[in-house]
DNA sequence: ATATTATCTGAACGGGTGTTCAGGGCAAGG
DNA sequence: CCTTGCCCTGAACACCCGTTCAGATAATAT
């Protein structure tokens, strides 16, 4: 017996990274096996290789991809106006991207160390590319006299670190509704840079 | 063969918690095998269960004295003064605190998914209880009228991964000294509370 | 209708996993 | 000096790991 029906490279790829994508983030990327993302695809565990050379390039390409949208995302939205409304839309735009893609966020965060090395230094040039695009608002409102930031790589960390741990807690269903969330937020980070 | 020169419950014991420790922290709980942990000590893997009854008792126990150790050297810290005075020694402990420990952070942090439900819950409570000091802080301050903030249980949160996103980047031989560092957030924090 | 190709199965490979335990050696107590 | 008991070894247990591949089938092209 092989190939069953309805078997077809554009509907089995895509499940297989949605399974991975989900599982890494459940359980983390060293406790699931190849063999868990088959069967939550309904597939024996050779038939993944069909659609990545091994697991780690599976890990690789999916936080890849989640970088690659974040910064293109990311461009369109906070490339006019003056500092501080790209401030703004910076803090609005990472709040409202990240609440919809949980799980993407998760093993871009916790998964680095078990990327390899090259791996891991691709993925970290792109998260260095996304922090400068809020560091360079930040030296922007500098500039322009209106942030009081004395350490504008500092501060860029500060805030990342503050929005994205909106994923620890949010929740859809929550009190909260994500307008709501990014306004809290945004008062936050508006009065932490002195506006 | 068997016992071997020097061996002592008192010496290896310890020995085994601070290899599992840096090693979960380095790789993670799941991605690291007893074997693993047995050779950094130097023993075969049989002997680690003299001192821990299984693995996820070994990822426990170091998350529950890591917790246990922050909740009574926090309470010490923020016990007296005005709610400004507390919010500041709230700050600076974390960031000190946090600084000597970056492996236990990064574990407590990141290793939470890979303890039992009943093991998570015990953590999860502690860690609660911890969020619940900064909370009462800023009720305190809301209280007194001092502090601007419209939501404490979202404002505890961002504060705090805020503050823990320093272990990220933070490192002894950089650039910035850790009262340097400390000044920085608590500058952060004490403007987005409205001070 | 037939040949080709894409897709999947099922078994196998070598090796690693957490954990248990009988037995042996070291140090301390009588 | 001899016994007691703690500490450790080394082998074994049953099972899971990532990955490969020959062979079988379904869909497609001719």
């Amino acid at each position: 017996m092989a190939r069953t029906q309805g078997s077809h490279s554009e509907i089995t790829g895509p499940r297989i990274r949605a399974a991975a994508l989900k599982l890494f983030a459940e359980h983390g990327y060293a406790a699931v096996s190849m063999r868990q993302i088959a069967r939550e695809v309904g597939v024996q565990a050779g038939a993944l290789y069909n659609y990545t050379p091994d697991k780690q390039d599976l890990l690789f390409s999916l936080m890849k991809q989640h970088m690659d949208e974040l910064l293109e995302a990311c461009a369109d939205r906070v490339k006019d106006g003056d500092a501080t409304t790209r401030l703004h839309n910076f803090v609005d735009f990472h709040i409202t991207f990240h609440m919809g893609r949980a799980d993407e966020i998760f093993i871009a965060y916790m998964e680095l160390r078990n990327l390899s090395p090259e791996n891991f230094h691709t993925i970290e040039t792109l998260r260095r590319a996304y922090e400068d695009v809020l560091e360079a608002i930040l030296t922007a409102g500098l500039v322009e006299g209106v942030f009081d930031v004395p350490n504008p790589k500092v501060t860029t960390r500060a805030i990342i670190a503050m929005l994205t741990g909106i994923t620890t807690w949010y929740r859809p269903d929550g009190a909260l509704s994500p307008p709501e969330v990014s306004d809290l937020y945004w008062n936050m980070t508006r009065k932490s840079v002195g506006v």
